[in-house]
DNA sequence: GTCTATAAACAGATAGAC
DNA sequence: GTCTATCTGTTTATAGAC
C-alpha cells in the first residue's frame, strides 16, 4: 500500500496525532507540535495525509485496526451456527471472562490509553472519525456482546432491553477508564496500575454474575 | 460580590465559555468566539476574569454551584444522626429514587448537557478546574452515596468495596450521557429525549435493585 | 464598564530546493 | 521523501478612547 521507506514517518505521525488529539483535542493540537513529537517537519503531514483532517482520518483507521486485533482475540468472531449451539452456562462464563479481560486491557494497557482518549474525544465532539470507529468496532462489538448476553440471560439479542443492558455493562467498565482521574483521587491511589485494575475487575465480575443470576428469578 | 451592572455580561461569558470549552475543548475555543457568543467584546474577558484561564476557573465555580443546588435537593445533606437512624429499606428506596432522578436530570436537562460536557473534558485533560469540581461536588456527592449504599447493603461506607461499587453504579448512569452519540446510533433513536431517558432509567432501577438484593445472599 | 485598534505570537497550507 | 521559507489568516493580550 505505502512505500516502506515512509511507513515509519507515517506511523510516528499517527501516534503523535493520536496522543495530541486525545489529550488536547483536535483544534487544540497544532500540526507543528505533532510534527515535532514525530521528529519530522510540518510539511510531511500534508505530504502523507493531505491535510490535518486527513491525519485525523488516519488516526481513526489506526484505532479501528488496533482494537480489532485485540477484540477478535477476546471475542472470537463467530458464525450463526456457533451462536445457536452456545450453552447458557458457557455463554455466562464467556461474558465474565470477556469483561475481565476487557477491564484489564482498557485500564492498564498503554496503547489502550492512547486509543481510549481519542475515542472519548470523538464521542463528545463527533467527526467523520467517529463514523469510522463506530462502524469499524463499536457496532460489531456491541452486537456480538448482545448475542452472548441474550444467550446468558434468555433474552432476545436485538431487543431494546438487551441492547441497553449491554451498554450499562460497558458503562461500568468504561467509567473507570473515563473517570480514572476521579477514581484515583477518591480511592487514595497513587495510580491505576495492575493491582488496582484487578480490584476493579473483581468488583465488575461480581456485578455481572449478580445481574445474570437475577435474570432467572423475577423480582418478588 | 459583583456589581449588578456587569453581572449579565459575566454570566453570558461563563455560559458561552462553558459551551465552547465543553464542545471544542479549552485550546480549541477562542476568546473571540466566546465573546461573540456572549454578545460582547474580547477585551471584556480580560476585564472580568483577568485572562482566558480566569474564565475557565469561573466556569468550574459555576459548575459547582449549579450541581450543588440540584444535588442538595436530591441527596439532602444529612448529619451523622440522620444516617445512623436510617432504616435499611428506606436507604434502598432512597438510592433507587436518587439514581432515577439523577438519570433523568443528566440525560434530559439542557443545563446538565452544558455542565456534563465541561466536566468530561476536565476528566480527560485535568486542570485546576477539575480540582474545584472534584472538591466541590464529586467527592462530597460520592461520599454521601457511599454512606447510603453501605446502609442499604450492610457494608462499610468507606471500604474499598463500597467506594468502587458506587463508582460502578455511577458509571452505568454516566455512560449513557458520555456515550450518548453511540447509544443513539446503536438504538436507532432519533434523539435521547424524555421517553428514551425513561427506558434507560427503568433499566438502571432494575440493575440497582438486583445488585442490592444480591448483597443479602452470598453467591452459591 | 464597554469597546476599537493593535501588538506579538502562532495557526495550517504550500512552493520549491535538495 | 524530507525539509526550509513563507503566505495568509487567527490567536491571546493589552493600550487607550469613550
Amino acid at each position: 500500500m505505502e512505500r516502506p521507506a515512509s511507513d515509519a514517518t507515517r506511523q510516528a505521525l499517527v501516534e503523535a496525532a493520536l496522543d495530541g488529539f486525545g489529550v488536547k483535542g483536535y483544534e487544540g493540537t497544532s500540526t507543528r507540535n505533532i510534527a515535532r513529537a514525530a521528529k519530522t517537519n510540518i510539511a510531511s503531514i500534508a505530504y502523507h495525509f493531505g491535510s490535518k483532517e486527513g491525519l485525523r482520518r488516519a488516526c481513526a483507521e489506526f484505532v479501528v485496526s488496533t482494537i480489532r486485533s485485540v477484540a477478535d482475540a477476546v471475542l472470537a468472531p463467530e458464525d450463526e451456527a456457533a451462536f445457536a449451539a452456545l450453552d447458557r452456562d458457557v455463554a455466562r462464563q464467556r461474558i465474565t471472562a470477556i469483561f475481565e479481560r476487557m477491564a484489564g486491557f482498557i485500564l492498564t494497557n498503554p496503547r489502550a490509553n492512547l486509543v481510549a482518549r481519542f475515542m472519548l474525544r470523538e464521542m463528545i465532539q463527533p467527526s467523520m472519525a467517529l463514523d469510522i470507529i463506530y462502524g469499524g468496532i463499536i457496532e460489531p462489538t456491541h452486537k456480538r456482546l448482545c448475542r452472548l448476553w441474550a444467550v446468558a440471560t434468555g433474552g432476545e439479542a436485538e431487543s431494546e432491553a438487551t441492547r441497553l443492558a449491554v451498554f450499562a455493562l460497558m458503562g461500568q467498565v468504561l467509567y473507570f477508564r473515563i473517570g480514572r482521574e476521579i477514581v484515583v483521587r477518591r480511592m487514595g491511589w497513587e495510580q491505576l496500575g495492575t493491582a488496582e485494575a484487578q480490584a476493579i475487575a473483581a468488583l465488575l465480575k461480581g456485578n455481572i454474575d449478580h445481574l445474570i443470576e437475577a435474570s432467572e428469578e423475577p423480582m418478588p
